[in-house]
DNA sequence: CCTAACTGTGTCCGGTGGACACTGATGCGC
DNA sequence: GCGCATCAGTGTCCACCGGACACAGTTAGG
């Protein structure tokens, strides 16, 4: 029972004892976790390295395995912090379609804060206490509806997936320039140099270019999904 | 207008002339894609080295540069000899909703068999004709839905994500056992011993337990989304 | 036949994550 | 007050990575 991830847990859930003995450490997990997140937020996860976490906190990279067992484990920590707790402002105000698309907005951001999260959380991990009260949020929002657990645990990995998705196409664009732009221009050079192999694509990528919104994607997906899931609750307490 | 993707281009869309002077290759780029994807199949890509590929085609990790100028560019020769191009059996049978289903449903086995996928196509990237043949057929299955272009577009794009989610989802259970399982236990197990402090997911959790489909994610959030764009489509021809 | 083009190899470099032994600081039990 | 177990940070070392570059051997065209 005992695997590799057991350290992982105890990092990100805690306790974390304060040793008595010895000389007082110069770091914690916070600030080593910080600092991560700085270099990361600025030159992506591949330009993260312990060397470079260790220099932005005036120590040697072997002091950082003081604190963390490798750097799958900083990583862990680094998104952890990054995302943080749900906010609980304004918390169960409205129905459920409108706190499912607050929460999904807030996350959103969140995401695109710290776009490097999206690589960092793609195998089988070990959530922390902050991710988990992201979906605690989105459970909770469905409590009353009509779905069953398992159900309401679908419909916000089916959000997070959307959030995701589009975090991921934001970021094509780079920090300035609206997505869809860039990936129809991208799209619109292939389309006229490889010949029209693809009539349907070409033919939806002409209608797009004079589209306007900049966030439409995202708006589109977050009201189909939202839609479907109405469809689910009338079909239920009819 | 020249930058670096220009080699990925042609790379991935060819032409690839065959030099007339000089002894002959040894190895051409699909072979060396297809090793690659063995290596990533079975170890995963983080397991993937310049001297593994080179090594599985008995030669040097420095030969490989005469066909590929660097490892992003393997791997993305490597995406799309994996994802291929999009099977046309059964084409433009059956409405919309039939056609994108079983769509969905192709797609997610390819990306099934090649689980890496998911962390090779993460940022920013130049497509191969193969993925924009699915993207292409997706669009085409929309036509005549009332739905303008960008949001045929956007529509496809919204069923990569799930398809995509679900991926991730499934592959944090390994390769056998049923990912939902897995998942509930490791949640269970922290919902028993962090305490109570997330009693709508418990609640949720313990009711989703008792589920039995292994893949209700999936086929939970596909029906969702289908609902949305049927939704959708109501309110146009309304 | 010779030469230019081209392929595969060997060597080298900077950088990475991590193992390990070590020095020095610290607080508890006596 | 003192000694010693404990722990923090450092320096050194290693295997491996992606990639640059010069080189030898092979091939086809003039």
């Amino acid at each position: 029972m005992g695997d590799e991830h057991a350290e992982t847990v105890r990092l990100l859930w805690g306790p974390h004892p304060r040793p008595t003995r010895g000389p007082r450490p110069t770091l914690d997990l916070d600030r080593i976790a910080q600092a991560g997140i700085r270099i990361a937020d600025s030159d992506g996860l591949s330009d993260l390295s312990m060397q470079r976490v260790a220099a932005q906190l005036g120590v040697t990279k072997m002091a950082l395995y003081r604190y963390v067992p490798g750097k799958a484990e900083l990583i862990a920590l680094m998104v952890e912090a990054a995302i943080g707790p749900c906010p609980t402002s304004r918390t169960a105000r409205g129905g459920w379609r409108e706190q499912l698309e607050d929460w999904a907005r807030q996350l959103l951001t969140v995401f695109r804060r710290h776009p490097w999260t999206l690589e960092a959380t793609i195998g089988p991990r070990v959530m922390g206490p902050g991710e988990l009260s992201w979906m605690e949020r989105a459970v909770c929002a469905l409590d009353g509806t009509g779905l069953s657990g398992a159900e309401r645990m679908d419909a916000a990995v089916l959000l997070v997936g959307h959030v995701r998705c589009i975090t991921q196409q934001a970021r094509a664009a780079g920090p300035a320039g609206n997505p869809e732009a860039q990936l129809g221009a991208i799209l619109g050079d292939l389309m006229q140099t490889r010949g029209g192999q693809f009539p349907a694509l070409t033919a939806a990528l002409a209608s797009a270019a004079q589209s306007d919104g900049q966030d439409q994607a995202w708006e589109f997906g977050l009201q189909r999904i939202l839609d479907g899931l109405a469809t689910l609750m009338d079909q239920r307490t009819r």
